[in-house]
DNA sequence: CGGCGCACCTGAGTGC
DNA sequence: TGCACTCAGGTGCGCC
């Protein structure tokens, strides 16, 4: 989403100057590399993996911006005041400034210089899961990732090593659409119901992305506010709620140290076989 | 290795 | 009004 509302903007730009601020996010802000690799260069493109931004520059170096819980990613005139948990500042040849805000500081920066960026990418890519908007996000491919695994369904899903870009509220989202309750064990689950995640998986995501819909002028001296803000959700933050199929109040319980919601009467666990 | 618990961080919300 | 406390979520680390 942050994507689609970045492309109308970024690419062809040039990075004129870049400021970036002394609190670490995640990792420190790697300022050298900033300055060697991204200051000068021009955007070529943008890409997305799992919830990394890429953004490829003209001599094959990449930086790669994650947003965290709280981050979020806005082009302001360059003259507009900055706000507080402004973290990096790219200067564009166009006078705009493409700012990253993120007060948790969940998110992060990392650029991988033109010289190494393919490997590291490969690296990169190889340790994140499969793409649920991609080809190849069948029930046989997420039946097989789950091999050898019990861990309940919904802590698989939000595995980003195994899935990729998906969070608790979209987890809790997609396992109502798939009538599946959360705390099932991925060894018991059948090649059915996982087709009913690998249907419902980008249906939910797709959804999201739509009520998101950044535009441009959404982008322009504001960031956009995540999909799920004026998604419908069935479930998540419901506990009490009835469900939207059956009535019944959805249950609230926790799963890998995460608030979990579910229709105890829709989302019923297979028996032990 | 699999799976779980937890830390990281700030702001919003709640209760007294 | 103000303070203390809890909770939220994405990711990776450390431990069993």
């Amino acid at each position: 989403m942050t994507r689609r509302g970045l492309l109308p903007h970024l690419p062809d730009r040039r990075v004129v100057r870049v400021r970036w601020g002394d609190k670490p996010l995640r990792f420190p802000i790697p300022g050298e590399l900033l300055e060697r690799e991204i200051s000068g260069q021009r955007i070529e493109t943008i890409d997305r993996r799992a919830k990394y931004l890429l953004l490829r520059m003209s001599n094959k170096a990449v930086l790669v911006i994650h947003l965290g819980m709280t981050g979020r990613l806005g082009l302001f005139p360059a003259a507009s005041p900055r706000e507080r948990h402004d973290h990096l500042r790219l200067l564009l040849d166009n006078d705009l400034e493409l700012r990253l805000n993120d007060s948790r500081r969940f998110g992060s920066v990392e650029v991988w210089p033109g010289k190494h960026a393919r490997e590291m990418e490969d690296d990169f890519s190889s340790s994140r899961g499969l793409e649920p908007l991609e080809r190849g996000f069948t029930g046989e491919a997420l039946a097989h990732l789950a091999t050898g695994r019990r861990q309940p369904v919904k802590n698989f899903l939000m595995d980003s090593r195994r899935v990729a870009g998906i969070g608790n509220i979209y987890a809790n989202e997609i396992l109502f659409a798939a009538r599946i309750h959360p705390a099932t064990p991925v060894n018991l689950l059948d090649p059915e119901q996982w087709e009913q995640i690998a249907g419902a998986t980008p249906e939910i995501l797709r959804a999201a992305i739509r009520a998101g819909g950044s535009t441009i002028s959404d982008f322009l001296g504001s960031s956009g506010k995540p999909g799920y803000f004026q998604l419908q959700l069935s479930v998540y933050d419901r506990a009490g709620d009835p469900c939207p199929h059956c009535r019944s109040p959805i249950e609230k319980t926790a799963l890998g140290g995460r608030a979990t919601w579910f229709c105890p009467s829709c989302q019923g666990m297979k028996p032990q076989g």
